[in-house]
DNA sequence: TACATATATTCCTATATTGGAATATATGTA
DNA sequence: TACATATATTCCAATATAGGAATATATGTA
C-alpha cells in the first residue's frame, strides 16, 4: 500500500508547508489565484493544485468573480487539529518555557538543513 | 521534485493517522515496542518504522530496558502545531458551535469512506 | 556457547505525490 | 467572432512513502 493521500483528511492536507503558507495568506484576506501567484511567487498551476487539495478537504472554498476565482479559508475546518493537539497541552508548560521552545525550534531548523 | 519527506517536520510526521494513534497511546504511558504491537494489533516492523519517523522529528524518545526499548512522547515537540493553529482560533467560536463541529466531523468521516 | 526474545533494518511492490511544461476550459472584451 | 485573460487540468519525471516479508542485530538466559 502507498502513503496516505493528501486529501485523506485535514492533517494530511496541511502536511505540505506550501499549503500551510497558502492558508496563512488567505486567512488575512481572501484572494484570487492570480493574487496568490504574485504574493507567493509560485507558478500558477502550482497554486491551483495546492488550492485544489485544500478545497477537497474543505479548508478553503472558492467564489467566482468574473474570470477570477476568489479563495477564502474556512478556519473552522482546522478545528480538528486544535482539538487533537489540545489533549497534549497540559503536558507542556512546566517542563519547558517559551524561550526553550523557541531555541529548540531554531535548532531543529538547523538540523533539517543539514539533512536536507 | 517529489513530495515532502515525512521527517521534514512535525507537521509532516503527524500526517499519517497511524502515527497519531501511536502518539495518543504513548501519551498515556510509555510503552515498549512489543506492548505497542499488542495494543495496536499491527505487525512489529510497522510499529518500529512509524516510531522511527516520530523519533526522527523528536516527538518520541526511546530508552533501553533489557532487550526492550521503551518509547515515550515529548509533548512539547507538538507545540509548533499548537502555535500554528492558534492564529486561527479567533475565527471560529461565533460562527459554529461545538455541536456543529461534531456533526461536520461525522459527515466528513462518511465522505472519506465513500471516497476511499 | 547455544538459543530465545525484542527490535531494527533491508528489500520489494504499488502508489501518490510535487513540480514543470503544455494544454484545455471558461469568461470577459474589442 | 476573434482574442486575451484567468484558472484548471493533463502529462511527465523523480521520489518517498506504507506495508509485507525476510533478515539482521542486540541482549538476556539456560
Amino acid at each position: 500500500m502507498a502513503r496516505t493521500k493528501t486529501t485523506y483528511d485535514v492533517f494530511s492536507a496541511i502536511g505540505e508547508p506550501k499549503r500551510r503558507a497558502l492558508i496563512e495568506k488567505l486567512i488575512v484576506e481572501e484572494m484570487s489565484v492570480n493574487e496568490l501567484v504574485n504574493a507567493m511567487q509560485w507558478r500558477q498551476p502550482m497554486v491551483s493544485k495546492h488550492l485544489a487539495v485544500l478545497k477537497d478537504v474543505g479548508i478553503v472554498t472558492e467564489r467566482r468573480l468574473g474570470r477570477s476565482r476568489i479563495y477564502q479559508v474556512r478556519p473552522e475546518k482546522l478545528r480538528p487539529i486544535q482539538e487533537w493537539i489540545h489533549q497534549f497541552e497540559k503536558y507542556w508548560g512546566g517542563a519547558m518555557d517559551q524561550l526553550d521552545a523557541y531555541l529548540e525550534d531554531i535548532q531543529r531548523k538547523g538540523d533539517r538543513n543539514d539533512k536536507q
